[in-house]
DNA sequence: GCCGTTTTCGGCCCGACTGTTTTCAGTCG
């Protein structure tokens, strides 16, 4: 079992026991367990093959451990059967819906006997629920919209997309009168592959009304398909893309914590939090405060700030991470996965030197009018010499790919010759002369190897036989990695993000071969694949694997996309020594010229 | 169920909103 598949078992099991009444901190340790199992990079396979205690990770004591073991060795969880035997198991699925918590959906259940999306939606428009004690018509009527929009809107919205949904908002706002700051927060601000939505903070000295005229402001905005609420602090709207955008409205001293708290991750601040407890001090989005012990506030004004306890910072990031120890970190890093305690002022803080745009020195992979691209070999390179490359490749489909009319043999003999062209009229930029060879069903390469000997760079691919089982896939991949002129795998899980999810594949196999071979794994920068995922960026830097950042540029305009690309590169916490498009041009041709010829 | 710089018991992240109440439980981010 995957680490994805084992926290989602024990993510089910700790909402039926939820729903079942089990003390609600039994649930919170199984939350924070889950929690430690979606930071992990290594596969809990791997801890246990390699004989490392499962309860050495934090959150994991006796219990969890046999846990994990069980569903590693059987794939199934005893506990489980036993909880089911008295809770529905489709019961968890209706804590999903806004609105509806553990207690609630226990109380359809025991009072109306639903246990169903479908049950639930009957009850709601029967009145039923309406009579029930503790919900009433509001309630009714708040379930079936949760039921309608769980239904209508399920899907995340890619990164990019919402960038372009937000900006015409975001211009909107920053003429509002009294707004001094602007910020993105969220998951876009932690430049994650897709967002959920947006959250908006607007910094406004000034008093609730001027506060209020801001959020009022917002909801006139361009593309306001639907005003969800709009208050003094906060406005909710939905734009007519159906992304749902929230705009907070903060004064000045509380900047710093409201970023750092809307920021997240959720996981990310649970850690800040209970670090600061530790400390004496509690952290909101309003500040970092001293915690007064309950004598010395009794002795105090009975004012709400003096029960707030001292404020020692919020009007910065940087001097709420300092507040309780930290170094400022990043917030593509905020995922607790380790930041936490690399960022550690009393530890000599040792968080990357991530890497940056200024780093790069070129693309490795991109394509022209001679398979499916737009653009020609000369205009690629011209864009490529705009964005100051030292170098670059150029690396079309190879023949079995005939719906993007891949290059056989005698194509790419010919193509050379206009590849040449375009370096001697780019003497500047080194052109690199590569393939985006197939990874053929049973692990061969789509092209001879003489064919092969004669480029400067093979690519190897998957772009068919998704349909393989987890064992055969990852056996074809491997075979091609083991080919002794493949440079590099790219787009190595074939995910879509939104359209299609990764073939199944061992990606952990897959990085441990890259390794063996020493091929570099792609990060594919177009923000509709960002393939590698992060969480596999971060785990080749602990193995060792190379990584390559390329576009996979269909037209000029898309070499553009080593932004988004390195924004996910930092997510995997790669520095520039991590990453082989930022060597100079020697260095590259080096490494390039390491798979014997 | 986990954990320990007040350690083997007694704690466990924080604040706001909503709808239902008449002082609060449940839910959310």
């Amino acid at each position: 079992m995957t680490n994805a598949e084992i926290a989602g078992s024990l993510t089910e099991l700790a909402d039926l026991l939820e729903i079942q009444g089990a003390n609600p901190f039994r649930i919170r340790a199984y939350r924070n367990a889950i929690r430690t199992i979606q930071g992990l990079t290594r596969p809990l396979s791997a801890i246990v093959d390699d004989g490392e205690p499962l309860t050495d990770l934090p959150g994991v004591g006796k219990d969890m451990a046999s846990h994990i073991g069980e569903l590693l060795a059987t794939g199934r969880l005893s506990l489980m059967d036993e909880v089911t035997a008295e809770v529905p198991r489709e019961l968890a699925r209706l804590t999903r819906l806004d609105g509806v918590g553990p207690k609630k959906a226990r109380k359809l259940w025991k009072e109306l006997d639903v246990v169903t999306l479908e049950e639930l939606e009957q009850a709601a428009k029967s009145g039923s629920v309406a009579g029930l004690e503790g919900f009433g018509e509001k309630s009714a009527q708040k379930i079936l919209r949760a039921i309608d929009a769980l239904r209508r809107h399920q899907g995340r919205t890619r990164r990019r997309d919402a960038a372009a949904a937000i900006a015409p908002l975001l211009e909107h706002l920053a003429s509002a009168p009294g707004v001094e700051e602007l910020e993105v927060a969220g998951s876009f601000r932690r430049g994650s592959d897709t967002v959920g939505d947006v959250d908006i903070l607007a910094r406004v000295e000034g008093d609730a009304a001027a506060r209020g005229a801001v959020v009022e402001h917002f909801t006139k905005g361009p593309g306001v398909a639907e005003i969800v609420g709009a208050g003094d602090t906060k406005g909710s709207i939905v734009l007519d893309s159906g992304l749902a955008v929230d705009l907070r409205v903060l004064p000045g001293e509380s900047w710093g914590a409201a970023l750092h708290y809307f920021t997240g991750s959720k996981e990310h601040n649970v850690e800040v939090r209970r670090r600061a407890q530790q400390q004496g001090l509690r952290v909101s989005e309003y500040g970092v405060f001293r915690v007064g012990d309950a004598e010395a506030d009794a002795t105090e004004d009975a004012t709400e700030e003096a029960s707030e306890g001292e404020r020692i910072a919020g009007a910065t990031e940087s001097e709420v991470f300092e507040a309780v120890g930290l170094a400022w970190i990043p917030p593509v890093l905020r995922e607790n996965r380790g930041e936490i305690q690399a960022a550690e002022l009393n530890g000599a803080a040792d968080l990357p030197d991530l890497v940056r745009p200024g780093d790069i020195r070129g693309d490795l992979h991109m394509h022209t009018t001679w398979s499916d691209g737009k653009n020609s070999v000369m205009e690629m390179a011209e864009g490529c010499r705009e964005l100051g490359y030292a170098w670059f490749a150029i690396t079309d489909h190879s023949q079995s790919l005939t719906v993007a009319n891949g290059l056989t043999p005698a194509r790419l003999r010919a193509q050379a010759l206009e590849i040449a062209e375009a370096q001697a009229a780019f003497p500047e930029i080194r052109i690199f002369r590569g393939c985006e060879v197939d990874i053929l069903k049973d692990g061969t390469l789509d092209l001879p190897d003489d064919m092969l000997e004669d480029l400067d760079l093979v690519l190897a691919a998957v772009h068919t036989h998704f349909e393989l089982d987890q064992a055969a896939q990852t056996e074809r991949v491997l075979k091609a990695l083991a080919h002794p002129r493949v440079h590099a795998l790219v787009h190595p899980t074939g995910r879509l993000l939104g359209r299609r999810d990764p073939y199944p594949i061992d990606v952990e196999a897959v990085l441990v071969a890259a390794r063996e071979h020493d091929v570099a794994v792609e990060l594919n920068a177009n923000p509709r694949r960002l393939d590698l995922h992060d969480r596999h960026l971060f785990r080749a830097r602990e193995l060792g694997v190379e990584v390559v950042v390329n576009t996979d540029a269909h037209q000029v305009s898309q070499l553009e996309f080593m932004a988004p690309g390195l924004l996910q590169a930092q997510r995997g916490w790669l520095e520039a020594g991590h990453v082989v498009n930022t060597r100079e041009t020697d260095a590259l041709e080096a490494w390039l010229a390491r798979k014997a010829r």
